[in-house]
RNA sequence: GGUCCCAUCGUCUAACGGCUAGGACACCAGGUUUUCAUCCUGGAAAUCGGGGUUCGAUUCCCCGUGGGAUCACCA
């Protein structure tokens, strides 16, 4: 067993789970960083719950993340036959026997373990020796019928067939694991390694689930979170890489990585810090790249699309949404709070809100005027030709008698961007437009 | 309840048994170019309790307390 193979089992029950994502990110970090393999497997055994779109959506959130697998996908409801054979050897050499009626399958009879009760340990890499006594479990089932195999069998018939070295799990598989290993050890096969991850909990400390919010990589995806942020953070939740770094990216993190270093207590899910942490990545995005995202969060409305088409759309973006978002589902808060209205209605300014604390209404006129006029010399259009002409002015006089009204005469809104960057969005027709009514106001 | 796991700022976490217990997010205050945002500087904020072992415990051991996981013919 030199050869390190390791596994993506989901089940496709539901839509990946941002704690089943962690545990494939921790397994995919782990063997790439050793050179392994990934065996990709949908554990459908319950028919019921499983289905092929659910395994279409974690295949395309695993693709989206990036964490590619080198064998599979493979299907245990195809793999039936080996899981009989295994039950049949073990019926066979009295390790599993027939016992009451099946509940599912009428007038078959499900099929047991035969329990040793004895003291498991193993030795998990996260956590050390564990001592787990069997008898609590009594004779479990394994099967509910001799052709309709149950969990603890097809994993271990898989993870040896397969040739699986290292099993990297939830916590929650803790206690499941002595089974586990009462099978491998009837079935004559050699036991993992095992590491067992701890839990993300909510803020109720209970392990994460629906009712904490968005859990699923979908609803991550739709709230403008971009997959280097998503990986960065569940990295940082239980793993820390020994020194004040913080902000990674996939192929640092598999560089660095060790399950040596995975702590063992529950980590909390912070929707603020994945803020952050996602803040971080988007800002390193292309402009062409940021911009596409951008657009796909505006496109879906009529406002947004609005203001896609706008001839400086490209500026809006440098240099107004991007300082200001943590994630891209942002933009249409902002458009929802009215950034924006300034772009998309001549404001009609109160005379009152262009005065400046208590500056008589001719030094503001005064201050208008000359911004008029400085602005109409202004050749070359930029943010910072702009800025530079009329900061000049303003420092020379009073910086906030001569830019307050200035913004307000252009937005009319108590919250904006600055007046430089607003300016050279509108144009310069615009802005003399905009502030030549505010001066005539006076 | 049985069994198992866990325990450092509000949260994520660092600290060969040895400096004033460090960093980040969030928060608060001040500053930068008026408002919002950004950015900068600063601040408050933690070793669950009790026993040991030790010259010395956040760290090792025991007990307690607290939290969690698991006890399916789900996975």
């Amino acid at each position: 067993m030199d050869k390190i193979i390791t596994r993506f089992p989901p089940s496709p029950t539901g839509s990946l789970h941002i704690g089943n994502i962690r545990t494939l990110l921790f397994n995919y970090l782990f063997t790439r960083k050793n050179g392994g393999e990934i065996v990709m497997r949908f554990e459908d055994t319950d028919r019921e719950r499983s289905s092929k779109e659910h395994e279409q959506i974690a295949l395309d959130a695993l693709e989206a993340l990036g964490l590619d697998f080198d064998r599979g996908p493979f299907r245990q409801s195809e793999r039936t036959e080996k899981y009989i054979n295994a039950l049949n050897t073990l019926i066979e050499n009295g390790n599993a026997y027939e016992a009451e009626e099946s509940e599912g399958e009428s007038g078959e009879k499900v099929i047991r373990f035969k329990n040793p009760n004895k003291k498991i340990t193993f030795n998990d890499i996260i956590r050390g020796e564990i001592t787990i006594d069997s008898t609590d479990f009594g004779d479990f089932v394994i099967a509910r019928s001799k052709t309709n195999p149950l969990y603890h069998l097809t994993v271990v018939v898989d993870d040896l067939e397969m040739q699986v070295s290292h099993v990297i799990r939830g916590e929650d598989h803790i206690t499941s694991t002595p089974r586990q290993i009462l099978l491998i050890e009837a079935l004559g096969g050699e036991i993992p390694h095992y590491a067992h991850l701890p839990l993300i909990i909510g803020s109720d400390k209970k392990k994460l689930g629906k009712r904490h919010g968005a859990v699923t990589y979908q609803e991550f995806e739709e709230l403008g979170y971009i997959p280097a942020g998503i990986i960065n953070y569940l990295a940082l939740l239980g793993w820390n890489p020994g020194d004040d770094r913080e902000f990674f990216t996939k192929d640092e993190l598999i560089d660095i990585f060790s399950l040596e270093r995975v702590n063992n207590s529950p980590a909390m899910f912070s929707y603020e810090k994945l803020d952050a942490i996602n803040k971080y990545h988007i800002q390193k995005l292309s402009k062409e790249k940021y911009k596409e995202y951008v657009i796909t969060f505006l496109e879906k409305e009529e406002k947004g699309k609005e203001l896609m088409e706008h001839s400086a759309f490209d500026d809006i973006v440098d240099l107004i949404i991007r300082e200001r978002i943590h994630k891209f589902s942002e933009v249409r808060t902002l458009l929802h709070e009215g950034e924006f209205n300034w772009l998309f209605a001549t404001p009609k300014p109160e005379i009152d809100s262009l005065l400046y604390k208590d500056v008589p209404s001719e030094t503001i006129n005064k201050h208008l005027t000359h911004i008029i006029s400085l602005i109409e010399q202004i050749a070359d259009w930029t943010p910072d030709s702009i800025k530079e002409v009329i900061w000049k002015y303003a420092s020379e006089n009073n910086v906030g008698e001569v830019l307050a009204p200035m913004r307000m005469a252009l937005t009319a809104q108590k919250r904006s961007p600055d007046p430089f960057t607003i300016s050279f969005v509108l144009g310069k027709e615009e802005t003399l437009s905009r502030l030549n009514h505010a001066q005539s106001l006076l």
